[in-house]
RNA sequence: GCGCCUGUAGCUCAGCUGGAUAGAGCAACGGACUUCUAAUCCGUAGGUCGUAGGUUCGACUCCUACCGGGCGCACCA
């Protein structure tokens, strides 16, 4: 990670040449190019403590800095106010993006952490809607990039198949299923006709059905974890004994108990009801005590805006029964819901008035690249709005097409390339060139970035960037026209380019095509 | 009423641990295809970053209040 690699750098250099302030290092990246590839705000920070102008810090700092050896010919420091701007050498650059995605700078630091990552979790009660296809794309390109940094990672997707709603949707099936009317607190969408004309299992279907349409948007988990096999292996009554043993459960007014208010929940909770009967909460603590026996040692859950306020309890729950773990141990993801629109007008989602737009028919109108960038590209906790008229008649205008066509285009040129391979000569970096190289470097940074964050939408921003910077290299260079040392170079920048973005695409589940 | 999220260009959204002149796509307007893919590029226009205070050398970013929007506040699942 260049960043990483330039902040060490730099802190053995404050070492060697024993200046203050190391500990106030940090890389940040100019909004305005022509400071320099780089900055550190280090003359502000340390003005205080010196009690000396930052200009003037900062200017003592460059002249050290660029008396250093290992920075010769690579990186030149100038003072600007209180800042130190960073600018590398054409060479070094060249140097460093030779190998962006597998140099030994590129390298992530190892990790022995365990996780599991829990998302969608969708009721199999009906089809999946376009909030669910938010999550989902979400967790896929989160485990994606937990993966990549080297981190253990599983999947998980919770069924929630057993419970009264279970009860409700086999009776309402059942009913159309004999020629009666829907009971009123059943569910009346549209596919429960469809089910209700079938041989098989609806419950089973349902959920056929579900795997069906995020496998189109290429999400898949490493587990189905259903519901009812926990009330089957006796792991409810087990999650409450323990509980119980830890002093958290107490009974009052016929129901039992669990003081998640010492976890920081705002309420305590029933387990269990005065009709002796568990609750939903109950059944799912008893699934994260699985999580936690299972030697899982960070847990991840994605939870629609529409669930939030169960994040406490569930947290307090993990706490309770985990004592190793802390609150940084168990992260949670919260996106917040996509509004459908049509026509201006918002369209309800909800599965048992029957009036909703299904994931897959979204995926039906835009396809799946569209659909997963479109999810993507945005921060979880935006509130987006999709208008599905405008998403359709704006799907050639989906910026995910703006990255794909950069990469086809580059296998475009490759395809054409012809001849033996010129020599290189001295690196010498036209501006698109430079721009587009220092973008490709900073690749594993937003990767890592993004990781840590759990936010793929900076990977997908950094990726429209990327692809900006190509097609103007494009536009400004010419690359099988030019020759000798020139043709070299700029190859060498096509091929890089290529598997940079074609890596970055795959982060996010996206395909990279050859030609469109 | 309480809690979480949110308010940035006409629209949809970025803006990383506070930094230098707030960005992109779409839409609008004007240009560039005998050319390595025009699904592209160049240019123009578009903003009191919801409002008002505060902290700071410096605030879209942090704090407080207010206004607006979304969601949640079950012995339902």
């Amino acid at each position: 990670m260049i960043r990483l690699y330039l902040k060490q750098a730099l802190e053995a250099a404050f070492d060697d040449l024993d200046l203050p302030g190391k500990s106030l290092i940090a890389i940040e990246l100019p909004k305005n190019k022509a400071h320099g590839d780089f900055a550190m705000n280090i003359g502000f920070r340390l003005a205080p403590e010196l009690k000396d102008p930052p200009p003037k810090i900062s200017a003592d700092i460059c002249h050290s800095l660029n008396s250093v050896d290992a920075f010769k010919n690579r990186i030149v420091f100038s003072p600007a106010a209180g800042f130190v701007n960073i600018k590398f050498s054409d060479s070094f650059i060249w140097e460093l993006a030779q190998k962006p995605v597998s140099s030994d700078l590129a390298e992530f630091p190892s990790s022995d952490d365990k996780i599991l990552l829990e998302y969608v979790s969708a009721n199999p009660t009906g089809p999946l809607h376009i909030g669910h296809g938010r999550w989902a794309v979400l967790g896929s390109a989160i485990a994606r990039l937990l993966k990549e940094t080297n981190h253990h990672i599983d999947t998980e997707f919770y069924i929630n198949d057993a419970g009264n709603q279970i009860k409700v949707f086999y009776d309402s099936v059942s009913a159309l299923k004999v020629g009666e009317s829907i009971p009123e607190n059943g569910y009346h969408g549209s596919y429960v006709k469809d089910l209700a004309v079938l041989d098989t299992d609806p419950l089973d279907e349902n959920i056929r059905q579900q795997k069906q349409a995020l496998d189109r948007i290429s999400v898949s988990f490493d587990a189905w974890f259903s519901e009812k096999t926990l009330h089957a292996s006796g792991e409810v009554v087990t999650a409450i004994e323990v509980l119980k043993k830890k002093g958290f459960v107490f009974e009052e007014s016929g129901a039992i108990w669990f003081r998640s208010t010492d976890f920081g929940d705002d309420k305590d909770r029933v387990l269990i009801k005065a009709d002796g009967a568990y609750t939903y909460f109950a059944v799912d603590v008893a699934y994260h005590f699985t999580k936690i026996q299972r030697g899982y040692t960070r847990l991840i859950n994605i939870f629609g805006a529409d669930h939030h306020g169960y994040v406490a309890r569930i947290r307090a729950a993990v706490l309770a029964l985990a004592i190793d773990f802390d609150k940084s141990d168990f992260n949670f993801v919260i996106g917040q819901l996509v509004s459908l629109m049509r026509d201006g007008e918002n369209v309800r989602m909800s599965k048992r008035t029957g009036d909703m737009i299904s994931l897959e028919e979204v995926i039906d109108e835009i396809g799946s690249d569209a659909v997963r960038f479109f999810l993507i590209q945005k921060g979880a906790d935006s509130h987006v709005e999709f208008d599905l008229d405008l998403a359709k008649k704006q799907s050639s205008d989906n910026p995910v097409f703006y990255i794909q066509y950069a990469h086809a285009r580059l296998c475009s040129i490759l395809r054409k390339v012809e001849g033996e391979a010129p020599k290189m000569g001295t690196i010498h970096l036209e501006k698109a060139e430079r721009e587009l190289l220092l973008s490709l470097l900073s690749v594993r940074d937003v990767v890592w970035e993004s990781a840590k964050s759990l936010s793929p939408h900076r990977l997908a921003q950094y990726l429209m960037g990327l692809a900006r910077s190509f097609h103007h290299f494009y536009e400004s260079c010419p690359i099988l026209k030019s020759e000798g040392p020139v043709l070299a170079q700029r190859l060498q920048i096509v091929i890089v380019s290529k598997e940079v973005l074609s890596y970055g695409l795959s982060l996010l589940g996206i395909s990279a095509p050859e030609s469109m």
